[in-house]
DNA sequence: CCCCTCCTGTACCGGCGGTACAGTTTTCAG
DNA sequence: CTGAAAACTGTACCGCCGGTACAGGAGGGG
């Protein structure tokens, strides 16, 4: 039936603004079937309690965000076919995404959860750890391809320079909602990127003669 | 009197460690009150209520924080006089603290305040608030310092810079806790150490002749 | 000795998460 | 059109929790 379906995503989406805002032990039951415009039976016929709440919200907040950032980077490179420029290229996508948001970034459900841990089981905590260990697959998989072909100025481990890209993202959104500054976020992004660019982009030599910024699209592979 | 702060100090370490592991709303003052040993009038006779609580908490830890890194960039300054060093090195200190504890940051106050905005009155989301615009102020300092001496090899925004050694700390630390991994906030703190260094030291020039790596202690000034 | 700090004990309130279960409306397949 | 399953509503109840109120007690310092 899809009527059911239709009102489980109204729970969620009234859920998970809720829980942005207070967090999951200051997010009432109550309050979420008063706004839903449901009973609380009609609630818990759709959830049996409020860990598997968090479990269906977390799920769908994974799969949104793995849908964005698909559509980004993806997107990305069908613009050029250099890993490094679309890795850029994605970054900057993504920084402008971020910065079109109305009222900020409303906060990370996985953040959330992480500073909830002890109040969910086990299931919900390994959902959380693979989104982040998904993050760091896919980060480093583009990151990969970069050093493939132009060997980073610094030696770097892989997988940290992906968690990298986590963690300004993470620590960006804290900083966005603490500080009431919405464009925060797209700033630390873009803050990344000049890391990434500087780290993988061949030293340009200053040019003697002639002016304008040298655009490296290719560089000699390693 | 000396026993009511003891007292006082007792149910604020229990009460940081409760909010780090499940957050505000995922604390009871019930269990509070029969870890400390104290009965519900004792607590109240120190807070007034949860709000209370969650001030004194958050000042406290806010305190601590600010000292901390006091201790250790002014450590890290009077080993070397070169501000650029010297902030490396703190750096590397903090790192090396971080990977140090036992199991793993046990999560930052800031953040968890941040994710429950709406349970807090103003004054504490401005404390907050406060807390992120100090750190932006304290490495925006040694950042300045830094570029007075050295220009960056790409053009930066000294209060976004200042702002990625913040984002970074909170960003792994939620990686940290949701990895299980302690010791990928170090990690994190040592990659953008590695930014940092790379933002502001000359590029070397691969030696013809003699090997080893060039350590640059001081470069030209601007 | 008295007062102030620092509690304890008891009783109570309302909100909330959660359970149980009976009954009703809506939807859709046959 | 019908019947059964899906999608609810309504009601009653439980125990925990945050918070209030208030009386009283231990213990130390002036």
């Amino acid at each position: 039936m899809r009527k059911g379906e239709e009102t489980r995503t109204r729970i969620l989406d009234v859920a998970e603004a809720a829980v942005l805002q207070k967090g999951f032990g200051g997010t009432s039951i109550e309050e979420l079937i008063a706004e839903t415009g449901i009973t609380k039976s009609g609630f818990f016929y759709h959830f049996r309690d409020k860990n598997e709440l968090a479990k269906a919200l977390l799920n769908r907040y994974i799969e949104n965000d793995e849908r964005i950032y698909d559509e980004i980077f993806s997107r990305a490179r069908e613009l050029t076919g250099d890993p490094l420029q679309s890795f850029l290229l994605g970054l900057k996508l993504l920084s402008e995404l971020l910065s079109d948001l109305p009222n900020g970034h409303p906060g990370c459900l996985v953040a959330t959860v992480c500073y909830y841990e002890r109040l969910f089981d086990r299931e919900i905590q390994e959902t959380n750890r693979n989104a982040v260990l998904a993050w760091r697959r896919r980060f480093g998989l583009m990151l990969r391809e970069i050093m493939a072909v132009y060997p980073p100025r610094e030696p770097v481990d892989v997988d940290q320079l992906a968690d990298m890209v986590s963690s300004v993202l993470e620590g960006g959104i804290v900083l966005s909602k603490t500080l009431k500054e919405p464009n925060t976020l797209a700033e630390q992004v873009l803050m990344l990127r000049t890391f990434v660019k500087m780290l993988f982009l061949p030293v340009v030599e200053m040019p003697r003669v002639s002016g304008g910024s040298a655009f490296h699209g290719s560089a000699e592979p390693h």
